[in-house]
DNA sequence: TTTTGAGTTGTTCGA
DNA sequence: GTCGAACAACTCAAA
């Protein structure tokens, strides 16, 4: 088991099944070849592994979580069992790969590694543009890949109808005492409040999207204080849900007269714009840390350690901005609207390196992906594949006026300000004295002033870009 | 083979 | 208040 947390639909137990006895084994890697899980993460990923070991329990089994590396762990469990085979899902990123390889390298005896499908929808290395080689613009790539999904026959992985387990093994770690980054701060016990990991609750998450949010997600998408987007990141990343069958099941619905076409649709995009993000790291290894355009390379990004720490803490003066990392830190998940909104803030405002960025939300996400991450810090920031242009930079009071109108998100996660009304709620620095103070606030100590002038750094942003420019020619 | 048009998410300015 | 233009440069597909 690896980022595939779950039973049902999952070709590799599948797999495993028709071959005979199934020991399910999670390798605990103290430095793991792919990119370390973050805090957050590390602290769903345990969640996810002790449901699954109340899941495989209940039908009789038991997994087993070993620490080490997954050659020395898996040569070894082959060695003493015997075992037939070795199933996993495929793999997409270099890490990923490298382990896979590095187990066959390490198998000794007639066991072999058999790798299946379920981590993307197509095979990465398949889609490719009419001159043969990687898209680099999503629209096109999007196409090609609406016709490749299209054309497969659309049935899930086929379920494991009854697995028989290998229960004889030796000593494995104890799940609940897997330690978690920062857990002691009583950290995770705020992200428990807002999530359930594991398969079962994947499984309710996207039923209930089915049933509820997909009527109207085009539409509720974009406002951050409604529950208008599926929620289901986290689950796809941990695979608690496969890709393909969180597709068939929207997909699916466009035949339901009761649901518009383009509801769907806006949704499965959303799924391509996850493939788009794996596709480019599959093809480009280099663009989880370095500039996809190269000429990026001599952007003179700002050193604002300050600027970063109130960034990080939700002090920018900026409700939106200050909602957003607010619901960040307090939930380990933020809006798609306002991760948008944020992470220009920090790029274009305060032209803090988008590794910075990207850094602090893989610690802190709980669906922080290895490829969605870093490729859409590149995009926000203008450095990525068929990026946003240099001149796009939002202004976070016209985002705020926009998409939080009645102020129901920035009241839930800043209540400091939640007294204020109308656009002084959005701009608390340009209400009057008077209101200020019959909310019993005082700006720049019971809430920040905006820690940079929204036209001054709009401005000191676009003569950067186009001092870039203007040494690229 | 060459040309043309289109392309996730925005903001500001001036008419 | 509304509306269109400007803010680049490049990739890719279709004509």
């Amino acid at each position: 088991m690896r980022d595939d947390l779950r039973l049902r639909g999952h070709a590799a137990v599948t797999a495993a099944a028709q071959r005979g006895k199934v020991l399910p084994v999670f390798v605990l890697e103290d430095a793991p070849r792919r990119r370390a899980p973050g805090a957050a993460a590390c602290w769903w990923q345990r969640l996810s592994l002790a449901s699954l070991a109340r899941d495989i329990g209940a039908l009789g089994g038991r997994l087993l979580v070993r620490r080490g590396t997954p050659e020395t762990v898996l040569a070894e469990l082959a060695a003493d069992t015997h075992a037939a085979g070795i199933c996993c899902q495929r793999s997409y990123d270099a890490g990923g790969r490298d382990d896979e390889s590095a187990v066959r390298r390490a198998l000794r005896g007639p066991t072999r590694l058999e790798t299946c499908d379920g981590d993307m929808l197509v095979d990465p290395a398949s889609v490719l543009t009419a001159a043969g080689g990687p898209y680099r613009v999503f629209t096109p790539f999007w196409r090609a890949l609406r016709k490749r999904v299209g054309a497969a026959d659309g049935s899930p992985a086929t379920q494991a109808q009854r697995i028989e387990w290998f229960t004889h093994f030796g000593h494995g770690e104890e799940i609940d005492r897997i330690s978690v980054p920062d857990e002691r701060f009583g950290w995770t016990q705020s992200l428990a409040r807002h999530w359930t990991p594991g398969e079962d609750a994947a499984r309710h998450a996207l039923a209930a999207f089915h049933s509820d949010g997909i009527a109207t997600y085009e539409d509720d998408r974009n406002t951050p204080g409604m529950q208008g987007t599926s929620r289901l990141s986290p689950h796809l990343r941990f695979g608690e849900i496969g890709i393909r069958e969180a597709w068939d099941t929207i997909a699916g619905l466009r035949t339901d007269s009761a649901i518009a076409p383009n509801q769907c649709e806006a949704w499965l995009r959303e799924l391509g714009w996850r493939e788009f993000c794996r596709y480019l790291v599959f093809h480009f290894p280099d663009l989880p840390t370095a500039n996809f355009r190269s000429e990026f390379d001599r952007f003179q990004w700002q050193d604002d350690a300050d600027g970063l720490t109130a960034w990080q803490h939700g002090n920018t003066g900026y409700p939106l901005v200050d909602a957003g990392m607010r619901e960040l830190w307090h939930t380990g998940w933020m809006h798609n609207r306002v991760r948008m909104v944020v992470a220009s803030f920090l790029t274009k405002h305060l032209r803090v390196h988008w590794r910075a960025g990207e850094a602090w939300f893989w610690d802190t996400l709980i669906d922080a992906d290895y490829a969605s991450n870093p490729a859409n810090w590149q995009w926000t920031a203008g450095t990525g594949a068929d990026a946003a242009p240099y001149f796009r930079i939002f202004n976070p009071s016209t985002q705020a006026q926009k998409f939080d109108a009645q102020g129901h998100y920035i009241r839930r996660w800043v209540p400091e300000i939640a007294e204020l009304s109308g656009s002084a709620l959005h701009q608390p620095w340009l209400a009057r004295e008077s209101e200020l103070r019959a909310a019993g606030i005082v700006l720049g100590e019971t809430y920040p002033l905006p820690i940079v002038d929204h036209s001054n750094a709009r401005a000191a942003a676009l003569a950067a870009h186009a001092e870039l420019r203007s040494k690229s020619r």
